[in-house]
DNA sequence: AACCAGGAGACAT
DNA sequence: ATGTCTCATGGT
């Protein structure tokens, strides 16, 4: 094409200027969130397993089980019987299905040594390729542990983040996993602080009243909001 | 008393 | 590639 048109109204907002007012605003909303809620980056990835589509209250009961009976260890992990795990992980619910997964996480643990300054130090592109491989790990349990127990610059995508962006305009409902983790790596500073605020905020905004409300009224992102209050 | 949580794998289309 | 089903406890 030889011609572009001339741009008759000045660009919109751009992403970076939105995202960063967006964060500015829940940050002022909500207060810093020191995420995660895990003392290690062990612990750290197998909360990330475990909240798998599952209340943060529930975790912590199977967390809670999996410390009292002297479990929250790699080699232990490997070392109990499934049934015995998927028994002390109860409360988290789904319990025989992340059994499997915490044994495969400890299983992909033992080959890495068991070491969380090791893996700190490798490649973005490739450790999140070998955590992707894992069973019972996707793109945003392997981002979360590359965020939260790793330290790396990566933005973690969960339901809230979609349904947020989708109700500011900001994203067609439908963008997949890469295209809205893409809206915001492509627009922000890569930092793991940032990330790592960024999304606690992103969730704990979307537990709160916007939740269901189709028009939410006293919401903070009001004025972010293209039609009424919608976010 | 239905509805749903900080998803992911298996399977069908 | 995209859609539907399943997995399960505990809070609202």
């Amino acid at each position: 094409m030889a011609l572009t048109p001339p741009q008759l109204h000045p660009a919109v907002k751009p992403a970076s200027a939105i995202l960063f007012e967006l964060f500015q605003r829940l940050l002022a909303a909500y207060g810093p969130q020191h995420w995660w809620p895990g003392e290690t980056p062990f612990e750290v990835t197998i909360g990330a397993i475990l909240t798998q589509s599952t209340a943060w209250k529930n975790v912590e009961r199977a967390i809670a089980s999996l410390k009292l009976r002297g479990l929250l260890d790699p080699g232990e992990l490997r070392r109990v019987p499934v049934a015995r795990l998927a028994e002390a992980i109860r409360p988290s619910g789904y319990y025989n299905v992340k059994a499997k997964k915490l044994k495969a996480m400890a299983a992909w643990l033992g080959a890495q040594k068991d070491s969380f300054a090791a893996l700190s130090r490798r490649d973005i592109a490739s450790l999140r390729l070998e955590l992707l491989s894992i069973w019972g790990v996707g793109e945003e349990t392997a981002d979360s542990v590359l965020l939260y127990a790793c330290n790396k610059p990566v933005f973690v995508v969960d339901a809230y983040t979609r349904r947020i962006m989708a109700r500011l305009g900001l994203l067609p409902p439908t963008t997949d996993y890469a295209g809205c983790q893409a809206l915001f790596m492509n627009n922000l500073p890569r930092h793991t602080g940032l990330y790592n605020e960024y999304h606690a905020l992103l969730v704990v905004h979307g537990k709160s009243a916007c939740k269901t409300d189709p028009v939410c009224r006293a919401c903070v992102l009001a004025s972010l909001c293209p039609q009424g209050n919608r976010c």
